[in-house]
DNA sequence: ATTACTAACTTACGAGTAG
DNA sequence: TCTACTCGTAAGTTAGTAA
């Protein structure tokens, strides 16, 4: 019973939509309060024929479910690895590493972009830290540590990723340090904040998709 | 958490799988019972590591999500449309209209098989039924009717499939006439019962590749 | 160490009904 | 019509405990 309110908002009434999923009248109006509340859906009630459309959100979370699914029944190997974060402010480490001509010659060389001098931080749900172990064990683009006068500079893992499918970027992790699970530093050629319009709290969903090996 | 049973037994006890699952032993243990009653897996219980594994039925289940949950965010155009019935006698009635020449000779030239002189009965569950219909309103591989001697056939509708993912076969449905959306009739080039061991009350799993309007 | 019973607690459902 | 409240009952969860 797809309903087809991806993008346009259908009529729905909570007594119609009982019928379709064989249950009372009263429990679909909770069910859609609760998801409205819960931000995946977004509605307009009125007498006369209320409209409900799924938000972004919304899809976002059926798209997690499917690829958890996917990979039960067919594998990690293929798979593209999606997260939806909340992005959070950094300590503007980022931007000084990036800029480092250590690290910076070597993401235009290997990457393919000249990355913005900064890191996009977002926070990933608990729930993710597992699915985020098995990205970190896929095959990855190794920025070489070097010295930089007096300190030295760790080797990094890059994961390539795409921000809301269509905007280009990367996760960078430290080879050392046992680092945060919970946080995502991607970079990417753009100031994604501005790019995205992207402000603390917003939602944003981090694609991975299956590294070539000719690619490295 | 992939667990990985799809074919190996894996050791799981019911403490192990509630802190993966973030609920009770208790719990655990009554879904991995009803799960097992339910047939989706399989079980062999000891007091020193209990073993778990799947079913193939199992994953047939996961595999319906899984695609439910694909249409609802893909749509149905290029998706695979599975069912999972259980076989049935009918009435041999299929022996008699696919031996007809009428029928025989087109099967042959636009299914590319001589189908065995008989149709495979399998029920499916009443809430694919709706999936059945966003089936048969797919292309289709059309027998036109036809009059022999006294009486008239009329035309009927095919839609290849897989059966378990490996044997051929296709959907035959008559043009005219409200059919029984319960009963799914098979015809193959082969004596599918004793192919692939079947009898009645056995699950198979059916698989329609979307048509490409090429082949038709 | 297992699994799983029982009993209490908590959540979800839906008939009735109001706005 | 519509949505959504109350509230009694059904179903699911879990602590304690047995085997």
């Amino acid at each position: 019973m797809n309903l087809g309110a991806t993008k346009t908002a259908i009529p729905l009434s909570t007594t119609e939509l009982s019928e379709k999923i064989g249950g009372s009248q009263q429990s679909a109006s909770r069910h859609l309060r609760l998801l409205e509340a819960e931000g995946l859906i977004q509605r307009n009630i009125s007498n006369d024929g209320s409209k409900v459309m799924i938000t972004n959100r919304g899809v976002d979370e059926l798209d997690l479910v499917l690829q958890d699914l996917k990979w039960y029944l067919e594998g990690d190997e293929a798979q593209t690895i999606e997260f939806v974060g909340e992005v959070v402010s950094g300590l503007f480490e980022g931007a000084y590493y990036i800029s480092k001509e250590g690290y910076f010659n070597q993401i235009v060389e290997k990457l393919g972009f000249e990355p913005f001098p900064g890191t996009l931080n977002v926070r990933i749900r608990e729930e993710d830290y597992e699915k985020r172990k098995r990205l970190e064990r896929r095959d990855y683009i190794r920025l070489e540590g070097f010295k930089d006068g007096e300190r030295a500079f760790g080797a990094a893992h890059c994961y390539p990723c795409l921000l809301e499918d269509e905007v280009e970027g990367a996760l960078i992790v430290a080879e050392r340090s046992i680092h945060d699970y919970g946080i995502m530093e991607i970079i990417s050629p753009y100031y994604l904040r501005r790019k995205m319009g992207l402000t603390d709290g917003d939602k944003i969903k981090i694609s991975f998709l299956p590294l070539r090996l000719s690619d490295a």
